[in-house]
DNA sequence: CTGAAAGCGCTAACAC
DNA sequence: GTGTTAGCGCTTTCAG
């Protein structure tokens, strides 16, 4: 491994000399520059980062914490994170938390002295504890809201009442929600917000739950759909999977004589028949655009942000207009 | 932040004592070892990662690169990984390749010098890249092998004969292979041992493919299933399902005119109408294992270790014995 | 615009 | 067993 040393020597200039040439070009004259590029380029020279990092204080590493990988819905966030920190030359740090607050906790606790900066999806979790660590280290938060804390969120709650309003225009005056984990932050936005648009066009909204968001779950939350419901919203793709299932095996026509739809959309909710309505979600924008904020308040003054993102209604097979009595 | 001077200063000894005290503990008198280790517990001592890889040129971290996070057969791997390094307070670097070889060839350079070792799913791209990889650090290959090269294989060639061995003993006797993404390792080696297996047998293998691996696939390979088959074995379980969909779509009941089975597991498989046998794999602890054998090789001589991870058939709905003609 | 020198926090010889 | 010393490779004052 040739060290910056090396690249100086070749380019008869000193260290200090390289080193600008490399990392801030401007300080440095031009054919010194080319010179120092090209021994550079010659001997193959890769910064160690470890120097770097014992000198900078920087490590050009952030950290993205996700509760779990299970579910693909965070494969794409995962995905655009990565991109975000590979155009910064920055490094993703991934570690899975698995929905315990504790094992969160100690992973970001382990995390932390090694990283620039965090992207947390902390759906559970104290506010307190997010607070607390955003005071030593510059943190974003996916699809949550702290205080004044910098977050992306996904705003599925305005997405989700757009999904009741799909319904009430169909005629559905008996919806159910079928809620998500317990504790879920975004969870209790999207209520509130199917409840403001159920009561507004003098409809109901019956809750079930909350609920593993699991197919399981959905299976059997099937049973405890109350009478009179014609329309049930699930929290995610996996429990409308499973109430789809459900109410096939209990004899059920979907959307004859239930409609259902999803708050996020797996691709292969387009795919089952009949074809899910459901609430497309920038996931992948999410995860870059938390990277790129968090590499700005690393960069820059520690700015409050607070990213809303859009979701649209896929509206597809599995919502029609209610069975007439 | 304290630093080990700190440390030091407040236990009254040398830098080079507290250094010991907390990494050989045994070269140290026990009473000066008590006095370290609570200095260091009052000051919430946490030693410098970057400082230390300098020195050692070890980082604490070791590299994990996969093809996709959309396909939840990669979720437990990664948590078995992350598990096993968490044990040895290591650091998991993850990236994602997308199953792009010159994506996996760049990602794997840029963090190459960050980390002690690779972990690489590797399903495409050329043994050659992956030997002069070796060369530079420690790489542990997962499902797939590349001569000598240290590795970890999911035996599903050894599991898809034994799919086909349940399918034989039903009575089938022309068995298709709906085989998976060009290239990939695995996928070549389970078309052969089925091919064998169905042989010597004095039955037919029919391999579809190869094809993406995804549902969409599977719905399509269903127009291209020869006829006389009257069973299927599906790359993985995104082919079986679109399979299932497919063959449902066209009218053909599975499993009376139509056995199906998967050559992986998830647990969707497990709750479809009919549930779809299976080949259970044992994929986290092929991500836990993979790690400890990077552990190994960073820590002594470079031995060669080649594991082989047996699967289990799960006999489900989705086979039975084929129609009498 | 460039060079010399200091030092980030830690570990590893090498003495005592 | 413990302390002293010398770097690891880089960035960054501070002079020139």
């Amino acid at each position: 491994m040739p060290t910056l040393a090396d690249v100086a020597r070749e380019a008869g200039v000193s260290k200090a000399t390289a080193s600008r040439a490399l990392m801030r070009p401007d300080m440095v004259a031009a054919p010194t520059l080319e010179r120092v590029r090209s021994a550079a380029e010659r001997l193959d020279f890769q910064p160690n980062r470890a120097a770097r990092a014992l000198t900078t204080g920087r490590t050009g590493m952030i950290g993205l914490i996700v509760p779990t990988l299970a579910n693909p819905f965070f494969a794409p966030l995962v995905l655009g994170a990565q991109r975000a920190a590979e155009e910064t030359d920055s490094l993703l740090l991934l570690t899975v938390s698995e929905y315990d607050a504790r094992r969160e906790a100690a992973l970001a606790d382990r995390i932390a002295d090694q990283v620039d900066g965090l992207v947390m999806v902390a759906p559970v979790g104290t506010d307190r504890a997010l607070r607390e660590r955003a005071r030593h280290r510059p943190l974003v938060l996916v699809d949550r809201k702290v205080g004044r804390l910098p977050s992306v969120v996904l705003d599925t709650a305005q997405g989700t009442s757009e999904l009741v309003a799909h319904l009430l225009e169909l005629g559905h005056r008996e919806i159910a929600y079928v809620s998500g984990p317990p504790g879920s932050w975004a969870d209790a936005r999207r209520r509130d917000a199917m409840r403001a648009q159920t009561e507004a066009a003098g409809a109901r909204l019956h809750v079930l739950g909350p609920l593993p968001p699991t197919f399981d779950a959905g299976i059997e939350a099937v049973g405890a759909l109350p009478e009179g419901v014609t329309a049930a919203v699930a929290y995610n793709s996996y429990l409308a999977l499973g109430l789809l299932h459900g109410l096939e095996a209990a004899g059920i026509k979907v959307p004859g004589e239930m409609s259902i739809a999803a708050a996020d959309d797996l691709t292969t909710l387009a795919a089952t028949t009949p074809s899910v309505t459901a609430l497309g979600v920038p996931v992948e924008e999410a995860g870059r655009l938390a990277v790129v904020r968090l590499l700005e308040i690393c960069a820059g003054p520690r700015r409050t942000v607070a990213d809303r993102l859009p979701t649209a209604v896929h509206p597809r097979d599995s919502t029609a207009p209610p069975r007439r009595p």
